[in-house]
DNA sequence: CCTGAAACATGAGCGCTGCTCATGTTAACT
DNA sequence: AGTTAACATGAGCAGCGCTCATGTTTCAGG
């Protein structure tokens, strides 16, 4: 009954040291050829050469191409949510402003400084079910963001927080998305105009 | 200089009869088959057999897959635009609420009623050049609403009512996706906390 | 140290794809 | 009738995702 995120996605997990090295070369070679050819030009074969790995070795761990790139996107997710839980800890930022603020910067920079982050994030963007992937994986950032918006949001019903953060998250997501199209350092008009959006909507929101 | 938004996606446009029906053909067919395909599963050999056209006679037309997916994106805006602005004009709906009631409900139409919407809408979400498609194609969709807002924001400056309509727009898209991902239908839920952030930020932002 | 089973390694090759291009046919205008 | 541009066609090429038969390595239990 352990529920596994990859499931589907993967075929084997590495045990082994060498395995194991390999299965993480393979999602940074993937990382990188994802902001060299796009989404659509990646090719396993190339990802495997790069890797050093011979392309029986990659669909040895990988059920696909989606699958490798799914497996990027939840290895995106976990980082990302580790480094804003850190943040929110330590920083202890005061009330809804305070934690837009920490959670969309911090996504600013993993997309200026995380390979592929740009192209996949946590799903690779509209892509059957790497859709589904994302929104599996959006709401699960969406439960462990709520720990900290709960404590602001006063007597209200937790479905209904859920649901605001759920919602906020596509805004940001997307908004976000903009803000890189339009310029690849993330245009300043946009990351602020991401912000307002959320701190308008929450503050209706929730309360 | 005559500014083609359908540039790099065709490669003839059909001037004789037979051929413009073919066009449209192989548009429908392509709508058709996203529906029950998805998008990664679209060949352009099956789109070619379901319109009863040769595969050589598509690539007369499209440049490629994408740009085949991209033309219909095109058309689905098109048609998207003349059916709010025909409401609009029509429906004189008051202040920002009317307008975002008028433009949501309408999206919210379409998704459920034209084949290949819910998988390209305006452009075949993420996809690397594609992509650009879309947020060029929202652009336009943001300019053309812009006359309607722009009565309604006091002496605002049109470039930030411009930004405002185009974040608005990226927010909508998102959220509704998730509404027709969580049911085939549209989460009512969804489709009305959809309603509430564009309410909330325009409110906000416009005076 | 031996042995068996599980984990791991490998790349030729299958079925299929997107797309081209050489060769022809039809329509429209002078 | 002649000329040109628009249109039609499908066999076939290069390259893709992915499999699978055959082998090698790791390591716990005796």
């Amino acid at each position: 009954m352990n529920h596994d995120r990859n499931a589907g996605m993967l075929r084997r997990t590495p045990v082994q040291r060498r395995s194991a090295e390999r299965f993480e070369r393979l999602l940074d070679a993937c990382a990188q050829l994802l902001d060299e050819v796009g989404y659509a030009g990646l090719t396993t074969k190339e990802v495997a050469r790069r890797a050093d790995v011979p392309i029986g070795t990659l669909y040895q761990f990988f059920s696909d191409r989606e699958g490798l790139i799914g497996a990027l996107a939840v290895r995106n997710l976990e980082s990302f949510l580790a480094r804003v839980a850190g943040r929110l800890e330590r920083e202890e930022p005061e009330g809804i402003a305070g934690i837009v603020e920490v959670t969309v910067d911090e996504f600013v920079t993993m997309r200026r400084t995380i390979a592929g982050f740009g192209v996949v994030d946590f799903g690779a963007v509209g892509q059957d079910h790497v859709l589904e992937a994302t929104l599996d994986n959006n709401t699960a950032v969406a439960g462990r963001l709520r720990s900290f918006t709960a404590s602001l949001a006063g007597g209200q019903d937790d479905a209904e927080v859920d649901i605001a953060v759920r919602v906020a998250l596509e805004c940001a997501d997307s908004v976000l998305k903009l803000a890189f199209a339009t310029d690849p350092q993330g245009d300043a008009r946009l990351i602020a105009e991401c912000k307002r959006v959320l701190n308008s909507y929450l503050h209706d929101r929730l309360r």
